[in-house]
DNA sequence: GATGAATGAGCTTTCATTCAT
DNA sequence: CATGAATGAAAGCTCATTCAT
């Protein structure tokens, strides 16, 4: 079997294209992701076919690292408040440690290179939000509106409290429960 | 350089960028924007000394243009709620009809390409806008949440909405009211 | 209108191709066809899209320069041999003071890369030769074959003859007169 | 590097270069002719020093088979016209029968890659036959011409013939026939 | 010996910018 | 001032060859 592909070698890759797309969005170069994963420009061609796809199994790389970091430990039991301030401290704590990653998915978001299915590829690991959003809109607890609405409405309001965080986080209590209250109320009736 | 000759000529650099930054995000060419302007490849030049300032003046004159639909009309003595409803709904109704140019700035705003002054620059039509959150905060209507913070989440909320109509036009009106019911709740105690 | 495109650059460009070609094949690289025509690298695709349209540009131009050292001064009086020893000959005498250019078209030729309608348009411009070998083989002078087919064998002959002059170029009369003789009595009844 | 182990795999990459470089010239890659002989990308260079060498063996390896075509059943008692007609015949039909072979030494012939010792190697095995053209032009019989010369004549009528059968099958004996008369009297005085 | 991942020089082509016309 | 040909530094990608497995 030779030399098998290393999944280190992909890692590496995949981190040094975070943190180029995060500096450079879509002009970073495949050179300059090559070097700094450490291996020969060639290399990088044998783990993704072209710079699209590279940036296709990027974003979802990316959205998986997050799902991986909300989901554990969710609260299935809580109550419809506790469950979605779960899931909204947990992404923002995983957007202000991982301000690269969250840079590089809105840097790849807006800017057209995403192919079709993809972005709906992204967001399968938030099935078990979703399907609590769905619920609490069921129970009347949320607001009668579409789930897709409501989730992209959280999102950029968690957006937006990295953000600020990251900007003065001396006040990074505050703008979380800025921030949560924002969305609780944006989102219920 | 000073300010050259044909405002035409400029603006038409200014609306084939629009569409082309639309379309392709920063990945547009200079000789692209100058062909849908109509105008020769080194024209572009003498209009705009490189890409890089082209792109901040069109940032910047899209956001002049989303000032000048919005700001009109503008109630001054209503209470706070239509004051703010009046920029919101005017505010989705500009992005609804002007996609080209809402992309664009999304494309623009989420690619490193931005120099530092010019978000900030881009602010600045909008202080009416501004003053009366301030105010609102001070007057105990709004949450007490630095202005900059609720201004960002009304911006995003406004924006998810304009996507969903956009992709859904039959329920225009029920996302604009769900849109203004999740802005007016998220900032208010 | 600029700076007009300059026809001495075109023809730098199709006289560097020529040599290269006849060197290294299709494998002669567009850089050191630039390099060769002294022109920048990317002025090469401001007179010919990419490398592919450049070769079959470069056949057709070969091929009608061909045609235009052979057909001037044709005996339209004379009887069919005369006519076919004028065109011969020429042809020879071309191929001698012309060896990058018939090499570039040998190696072009049985190189795939010229599309398809490329080989018949190169054609065109000898269609006197074929003419008179059409009404050669109405009139029972020449064997009663395909034109095409006779055409090929005159013209391989031809390239026989150039070869062994260009080998040996003490003998050329010698081969000059074997190599038409050859080709009268292959063609005759 | 001595002889390798397995022939097969030397034949089955032959052959697949047979077939590759009938495609796409010398331009096909080593990597792609693998691929066709089933083996590894690396396994080529155990059996070809480089891919140079391996057009080189390509090249005499197919003159050998057309050779074996060729020779068999010679008719060493039968008068000159009937020998070079065996020979004609039996080229003809092993180019038809072998397209892929012959296309490979065409662009292999016409490209630079052929090493210098190569093309006289490849005459090699067809010495009976240039013994014969010699005794013919000895005895009067062929016109007084360099030996290499008249062979190379022949080879030419005889790929003419190949190709015009080829296109038009329906008329295969008589293109044998229009051939094998050129030829005939092309190289008699 | 066979495998195929790794390499990096080198290729074609693009494109922001300049400048002769 | 307008034009668009000219430039050449990259960019993405390929591929002959090597070598760890």
């Amino acid at each position: 079997m030779a030399r098998p592909l290393s999944p280190e070698k992909r890692n590496a890759l995949l981190l040094a294209a975070t943190h180029a797309v995060a500096e450079q969005g879509v002009l970073a170069t495949t050179a300059s992701i090559a070097r700094r994963a450490g291996v020969a420009e060639g290399t990088l061609f044998t783990y993704f076919e072209n710079k699209e796809l590279l940036f296709q199994e990027l974003y979802l790389h990316v959205k998986h690292e997050l799902a991986d970091a909300v989901m554990p430990d969710y609260p299935h039991q809580a109550d419809y408040r506790h469950r979605l301030e779960h899931v909204f401290q947990r992404y923002v704590s995983w957007g202000l440690s991982n301000t690269a990653a969250r840079l590089a998915v809105a840097r790849l978001s807006a800017s057209v290179q995403l192919l079709d299915g993809t972005r709906a590829q992204g967001m399968e690991p938030f099935q078990a939000v979703s399907g609590m959003i769905e619920d609490a809109v069921q129970s009347g607890v949320l607001v009668n509106a579409p789930i897709a609405f409501l989730y992209s409405i959280i999102e950029r309001i968690a957006d937006t409290t990295i953000e600020y965080v990251d900007r003065q986080p001396a006040d990074a209590d505050r703008y979380r429960q800025l921030g949560f209250h924002a969305v609780w109320r944006a989102i219920t009736p």
